[in-house]
DNA sequence: ATAGGATGTGAACGGCGATTCACATCTGGA
DNA sequence: TCCAGATGTGAATCGCCGTTCACATCCTAT
């Protein structure tokens, strides 16, 4: 039966994503070569004609990833000057992405691939390592223009914004969707661009201060 | 061969410690009857023994986490009479525990457990929310007695001080332990307690205050 | 001490999923 | 136009894993 044949970069595209997809459904133990299969409109056998092993599979997952990832931070970058406005959206984009894939924080995480290839643990670091260096040097930056208060050092603060998302992530997969995770971050969100735009300039770090 | 029996009260708390540490080592995927079985010194059909499958097993690793956590509540709260001195040593219960047993955020996460058993995940997120509705009743607590700042939801500021944990454990599963996730964590925790602690009485949310 | 239930063993079954292979069909470039 | 390589198919293989079962051994209550 002559299904529709197409060359191997679209096809490589769609089973990525469609195995994206099925992660964020069923979980990296639902994800089975057949299933990706059938989400194409193909049969198992078919998958090795444009990846060498199901591995290979999730590699291009995971470049999905990365390449939406790099696309928000981008997209926030391009937004705005303010640094401030810029990681607010930067947040929101990113909120956005794990309700559309619950699959991505779940790969965070590592689940099941572990034995496997601990190699793609050491990628996912990286990428968030990557991430969380670039939004410090933001906050670096924003602090020389006294954008953000500068007595606390920009690891911290980038640390602490990045930090908004994984708690986020796990209360979204775990209430299925139910608990309203966007108004959740956002009440976050005000404290910490409270906190994060605090102009002051201690030196003791024993800041307990009642005004 | 007279391999030594035990009753089987000793026998599953075994086994589900041995699952336990197998899926913070391999992760659940890795996760198999036989394993558990080597782990404990028996053969895999000796599991049925004590358990009706292996879901069952699953099962009591839920219920040894759900046991970790509240003992550290516990410990948390008998520990000092200030909310402040509570929460500082739960965080730190909460990251040893995680250290300890990297298989409870994945866990938490739900990774694997999704067509099989929703009931699991259902379970986790209740365990969470428990979590969260018991801190956010001790900061409701210290608000009325000034320890913290009351112009903020209690339920905000407990999100707050529960949304340090999940990307601690993040980071320190996906760099395999490379991380130092103590030291980073105390640092995010200043920054917490400094806002949690800040005493003003505002109206209007917008609060960006220069002093 | 001994019977009977509880615990442990080894082998076997059945299913599922990843992978391979020989064969069919399509498609782009000379 | 036409062929050669690229793409798709269906069946078969192989290994792993959960589970069952008949049998052996142990422990405990009477």
């Amino acid at each position: 039966m002559g299904t529709n044949k197409k060359a191997t970069g679209v096809r490589r595209q769609e089973m990525a994503s469609a195995a994206l997809h099925l992660i964020s459904e069923r979980g990296l133990n639902g994800l089975s070569v057949a299933r990706i299969a059938r989400h194409v409109g193909l049969v198992p056998s078919a998958i090795y004609r444009h990846f060498k092993s199901k591995d290979e599979v999730l590699d291009a997952v995971y470049d999905l990833i990365e390449g939406k990832m790099i696309s928000n931070l981008r997209e926030a970058w391009s937004s705005s000057p303010e640094t401030v406005d810029r990681l607010h959206l930067l947040l929101r984009l990113n909120i956005r992405m794990i309700i559309e894939f619950p699959a991505i924080p779940r790969l965070a995480f590592g689940e099941g691939i572990y034995g496997t290839h601990p190699e793609r643990r050491t990628r996912m670091y990286r990428l968030i390592r990557n991430y969380l260096s670039q939004i410090q040097r933001a906050v670096a930056l924003a602090q020389r223009r006294s954008e953000l208060r500068s007595d606390v050092p920009a690891s911290v603060i980038a640390a602490s914004f990045w930090g908004l998302i994984p708690p986020a992530a796990l209360l979204w997969s775990a209430s299925e969707g139910s608990y309203d995770i966007s108004t959740l971050v956002e009440r976050e969100w005000t404290l910490f661009e409270e906190i994060a735009t605090l102009h002051r300039h201690r030196h003791g770090t024993k800041a307990v201060g009642n005004n």
